[in-house]
Formats: structure tokens, sequence, C-alpha cells
RNA sequence: GCUCAUAUAGCUCAGUCGGUAGAGCACUUCCUUGGUAAGGAAGAGGUCACCGGUUCAAGUCCGGUUAUGAGCUCCA
């Protein structure tokens, strides 16, 4: 006698068992027929799910949220079903739903071609024309292992056997002669998918994830609760590639990639006048922040990587070089050991505590090819590298400030939802585990007194200490870690370093920790083109302003009037080109210049320029000097900023 | 590194059945001196990524290499 709470907090009273289906009907004939799914206490069920003991139940239908996860889960079936149906011998192994839509992975010997998508898109189609019902039922274990065994399903098998726990059911979902095991839930049946889904791509995927394994074809789709979600998403994900950096940085001059040097950035004076604007930021905030900036060399000899461990541990990923009398050396691939061994020249005390040593170092990483990606993954890049050395007390404090510096600096640029990850210890590691729970203790402690949430990742850490990530989107949708904060054990360990405390005792080791804001300032730059859309504030801007003539006559005004901009720091071109203004300012405008400059003859005659926004706003005329402190108004918005933060 | 795909002018891309390469934009020159998102004309520009094979003949077909793209694995 199942008493059904529903989510409007009405109950309903039944005799006897009740499935999700029927209690729709009981509550009116259209929901029954719109029921994809219901909820029984929380948990996800299908419709023919039998409601036994009192419950909270919620109908799930198209227009609920959880209707996308379950779609795509179905989507992914049918998929499947339409791949085994057009490729006899194909076999089907895992298929979840994921963001967006789903995947699904096969095992066949021949590839599956782009114009195959096509195909078995429409007989997907046909397959919800079908409207077979989606049907569960629990096998016997043995029993399953033997059917899947004896259709030639052996990644299922491997499934049942390896993933699906001892004591276990094993549901199989059928609809018409195919079935799969699955742990559901799933639509009534196939008419219920919405014809709101399109096969995306083919790409590889390692079985299991293990690049030990097979590689499986992998069958990528998006899927929505109906065709304008579609449309809207497929807009969504042109739009985004539009801000595609790789894009973006040839059409406004900003770098290139060349075969000569693959995963190596050449940068454009556009590009460059990016970059430095940004090292010179963050030499600015860091040394409002108490560091000191060091240099320390690229090139060194293959006994101080023998010593830090790198030589062992990434050695295949170093890019070495010999001499002509067989020296071996190596091109640094970090910038740690170097500043270790800054740390280790002359006697450290503790008074020298907390040293906040940064290094604006290039590294250089021979990535595998695959892993090359624009200026999101680059063989040479350029770290905001810094390297903190205190004493244990010091320790939560010092995480603490740096959290604080990295969260104040992705603000500026507009990032307010970071995404945090906390590594912890990995299960092969150097130090004892109450090192660790001090170590540990310090991040986690620092991101509560911050009140700040985070990811736990556990076992993701180093080898030597655990890491925090700071990771921003780019257009695209995906995540890459810019800002890292990790505690070292090993370093200070292996070079032995050590500060004089206030005893006298000269034996203290320091903590080190490892910290790097935008991370790479060529994946931060990445990030930032496609945040920007190219658009980049005044500050950042390569072009803060270009002065256009209307004829020839205003040559020599428009040259003079470019030279006192200049002479007034700001960065700004000239464009005399015999061309009508209306094709510069369309020029300047799509290189996202952010003040155009027009000057005519009534402008030359009252010692004025006419300002325009990149956006087309029409700011009137004003003199040299007056725009020259619109401009240091723009400036000094972004300092205010900084100092509001700062006393945050 | 792995799977699949792609590589033609500076850029974006056509190029059918194998028969010595084409457009738009950009570039150069000339005309035009025009007031807020494309004025007009002419010209120049290519070892069709590279190496090899098939063929009377290869941008086109086949094999390899390199690079790039999508994804997987990896990312000190």
């Amino acid at each position: 006698m199942p008493n059904v709470t529903l989510p409007d907090g009405s109950s309903r009273q039944f005799e006897k068992a009740i499935t999700v289906h029927d209690l729709a009907a009981d509550i009116g004939p259209g929901l029954a027929k719109a029921a994809l799914a219901g909820t029984v206490d929380g948990q996800m069920v299908d419709t023919s799910h039998l409601i036994e003991r009192d419950a909270e139940v919620a109908i799930i239908t198209d227009r609920s949220e959880e209707a996308l996860e379950l779609i795509r889960h179905d989507a992914a079936h049918v998929m499947a079903q339409a791949v085994q149906e057009l490729f006899p011998g194909t076999q089907v192994t895992i298929g979840p739903a994921i963001e967006d839509g789903f995947y699904y992975d096969f095992a066949r010997e021949e590839p599956f071609l782009p114009d195959d998508l096509q195909k078995i898109e429409e007989r997907m189609r046909e397959i919800v024309g079908r409207d077979l019902p989606i049907n569960r039922e629990v096998w016997d274990r043995k029993e399953a292992i033997e059917t899947f065994r004896s259709i030639g399903e052996d990644y299922k098998v491997q499934i049942i056997e390896d993933i699906i726990p001892d004591g276990e059911e094993v549901s199989v979902y059928r609809q018409g002669d195919w079935f799969d095991v699955c742990r559901g839930p799933h639509l009534p049946s196939t008419g219920k998918l919405p014809e709101a889904f399109k096969l995306t791509k083919v790409a590889g995927a390692y079985w299991r994830g293990d690049s030990n394994n097979d590689m499986l074809q992998r069958i990528y789709g998006t899927a929505w609760r109906n065709k304008k979600e579609l449309k809207a998403y497929l807009h969504r994900l042109e739009e985004a590639q539009k801000r595609d950096h790789r894009k973006l940085g040839r059409k406004l001059d900003l770098f290139h990639f060349s075969d000569d040097a693959p995963g190596s950035v050449f940068w454009h004076p556009k590009g460059w006048t990016l970059f430095l604007q940004l090292l010179e930021y963050m030499r600015r905030r860091q040394q409002a922040a108490g560091y000191v900036e060091v240099n320390t060399p690229d090139v060194m000899d293959r006994n101080l990587w023998e010593k830090s461990g790198h030589w062992f541990n990434y050695g295949e990923h170093m890019f070495t070089t010999e001499t002509e009398d067989g020296g071996v050396y190596a091109l640094k691939p970090m910038n740690c050991p170097g500043s270790v061994s800054m740390f280790a020249q002359g006697l450290k005390s503790y008074r020298d505590l907390p040293l906040r040593m940064a290094e604006f170092g290039k590294v250089h990483r021979y990535e595998p090819s695959g892993a090359l990606f624009g200026l999101m993954r680059v063989r040479h890049f350029t770290q905001d590298d810094a390297h903190i050395y205190c004493t244990e007390d010091q320790m939560e404090q010092e995480c603490i400030d740096v959290i604080k510096l990295v969260l104040d600096i992705y603000k500026d640029f507009g990032f307010d939802d970071v995404i945090i990850k906390l590594s912890t210890r990995p299960k092969k590691r150097i130090g004892s585990d109450e090192i660790w729970d001090r170590l540990e203790g310090a991040l986690s402690n620092a991101l509560k007194v911050m009140d700040l949430d985070y990811v736990l990742y556990p076992g993701e850490g180093a080898f030597y200490g655990p890491k925090l990530e700071f990771v921003l989107r780019d257009a695209i949708g995906r995540d890459w870690q810019c800002g890292t904060l990790q505690v070292d054990m090993n370093l200070p360990e292996r070079f032995d370093i050590s500060y004089v405390d206030q005893h006298g005792d000269r034996g203290k080791r320091p903590v080190m920790l490892h910290r790097a804001l935008f991370g790479s300032l060529e994946r931060f730059i990445g990030i930032l083109i496609e945040h920007y859309e190219g658009k980049f504030p005044v500050w950042l801007a390569p072009v803060q302003a270009a002065v256009l003539n209307i004829s020839e006559k205003q040559s020599d005004y428009v040259s003079e009037v470019t030279q006192r901009l200049q002479a007034g720091g700001l960065r700004v071109i000239s464009d005399l080109r015999n061309e009508k203004v209306g094709f510069k300012i369309r020029e300047h405008s799509l290189q996202a210049v952010p003040y155009l400059l027009v000057v005519g003859d009534r402008e030359m005659a009252n010692g004025e320029v006419a300002v325009r926004t990149q956006s087309g706003e029409d700011l009137g005329t004003m003199s040299i000097d007056d725009f020259l402190a619109h401009m240091l108004l723009e400036k000094v918005g972004r300092r205010s900023e900084q100092e509001r933060s700062k006393v945050a």
C-alpha cells in the first residue's frame, strides 16, 4: 500500500504496488504519454519501475532538466543499434551520456568514414520511427556472460566480468532484436527519443582509457530535448569557433607556427606587444606582493638534471644538446632546479624567509606531437614562475596569499568562476604520511579559510607533493590548467638546501612552494584571445588607437597627431593610405583597434581629432590633450581596481 | 605516441572521369581626394607539403615522411 508524495507536496495512496507509468496515468493521460522516466526518492528509474513502498516520486518529461541525460543515453543506445544493423560484426563496448551529448565506443576492423555518420544517423531516425518498446530484463550473471560470449561481444563479457560487482544483478535493456548490458534507466520506447540529435565526429579512444589497450572507434553525437535546443547548441558551437585563438591569431596578425619548429610560437609585433604587456603587469603585481625577480640559465649540465631527478623521470621529454668536447646539456624543462641552485648560493637565514623568488623562465618540453594545440599546448613556453622558500609555520599563510593573488589577478581579466582542483597524495610518492598530512592540510586549510569551493582529485598529486590547479575554460569548452600552486618535498632534499634558524642551527630545511599564476604566458594569451574575442581592453590592446586622414591634405597633421600620442605613451598607428575613410574604419574595426581617430579639414583647423570607438560609438571631437587624458582614465580605471582588491 | 581526417597563391577555398592550375580577399601600379564598416581599373603572385611508385601523362591514383585538425593517452 504505497503512499506516493509528488513534487507539489500532494500525496496519493495506492492499494498495491504501482509502476511509474501507471502513477502518471493516474495523475492524467497527458502525463502518462509524456512520461519518459521517473525519480523515486531522488533515484532515476524507468517508467516500468514498480513503486512498492512509500516514496517521493516525480515524473520526468521532456520539460525536466533530468531528461537530457536520459535522452543522451538512449541516443547512444539507438546509435549502437543502428551501427550494428549497418555494420554487422562490429562489437559494442560502452556508450555514456556526456556534456552536451553522448558517445559510443565500437570495436571494428574497418574505420568508420565521415560519410558513415550520415548513414548511421538515418538509420537512427528509422529506429526511432519503429518505436520499439525498451524493456528492462534481469539476467543471471553466468547466463549473461555466456550469451554475450556466444554472439562474439567480448568487450561486453569483460564489462560484466570486471566492472559489474559479483553480487550485483545484470540488467539488460532490449529494444527490438537489439539488447545491451546497461544499468539504465531508459526511455519507455525508441519513439520517445526526440529527433533532435546529430552525430558530430568519429575519433579513436583506448579501451577503458588505457593507452596499453586496443584502440576503439568512438562516435560522438549531440542530443537535445527538441530541435530548437539542438539548433541553439549548433549555433553556440559555431560562435565559439569564431573565437578560436588560432584563427584570431592569424586574423589579428599576432603569431604564427611553422613546420620548422612544431609547437613553437613565432610572435609577431602585435602578439609580442600583448605578451610584454602581460609580463609587465605580472611584474608589477609580484613586486607589490613582495617578490624578487631573478633569471637562471636556459641550458644546464646533465648532472644538474640527474640531481633534480628530471633526467630519470622525464628524460625522454627533454631537449638535450651535446658540445664538441662531449658535454651533455639540457634545455630547462622547469625553472625550479635553477631556482634551488640560486637559493643554495650563500648562507640563508630565517630572517631571509619567506623568500619569494620569481622568474619569467622559458621552458622547453618535448611534448608528444599529438598533444600540441595552438598556444594552449606548446613545446616552448614562458612561465610566470616563482618559488617561495619559507618555514613550515609560514607555509599556510603563503598559500593563502598566493591563492588571493591569483584569483585577484584573474578578476582583472574578468575570470570570476575559476575551477580549483586539489590533487592529493598519489600511490607512488616520497615522504611520510605525516608530512603529507601537513602539506595537504596547508592547501586545504588555505581554501577553507578563504571559503573557496574546489574539486578534489585524490591520488593525482605529484610524487613530491600535493598541488592546487586553477583552471580556465576556452571558447570551445576545453578546460586548461593555468595557475598552479605546489608544495615540494623533493627538491629541497635532493639539493640539500637549508637555512640558519634563530638558534644558530644551520641545518634547517625550508619548505618550497612552486607557483605560477598565468601559468604559461602562451596559454594564458590563448585563453585571453578567446575570452575577449580578440577585442582586448585598451591597456592590453597591441594597437590602442589608429589615426586616419580623410584626404591627402591632412597627412602631415595625422603624422603630428600620431607622434604626440606616441610621445604620450600610447601605442598608436597612422593610416595614410589612399583609401576612403569608410574603408579604413572597417579595416581597423575588424582589427579590433579600440579607438579610431578621424581627421579631416575641420579637425585639422581646430587642432582636434574625431574619436570613434571600436564598437562604433561616436565620442565627438576633442583636442589631443583631451584624448590623452581620456586614455589615462582608461589606465587609471584598471589600476584602481587593483588598488581596491589589494585592500580587500 | 595512438585512431581517423586533411595539406592547392599571403588568407579563405574551388579544381569533375588522370591530360601542364582557378576565384574572392590581401598585395603592386594607376585613376579617384572621397566625412565614419568594402570607390574603380590594370598587374603581379604556384616545385599543388615533401619523398617515392603506377602511368604515354599525376594537384588528381598508390605507398611513405612531415605538419595540421578532431578525439584518446600524456602534461614534471
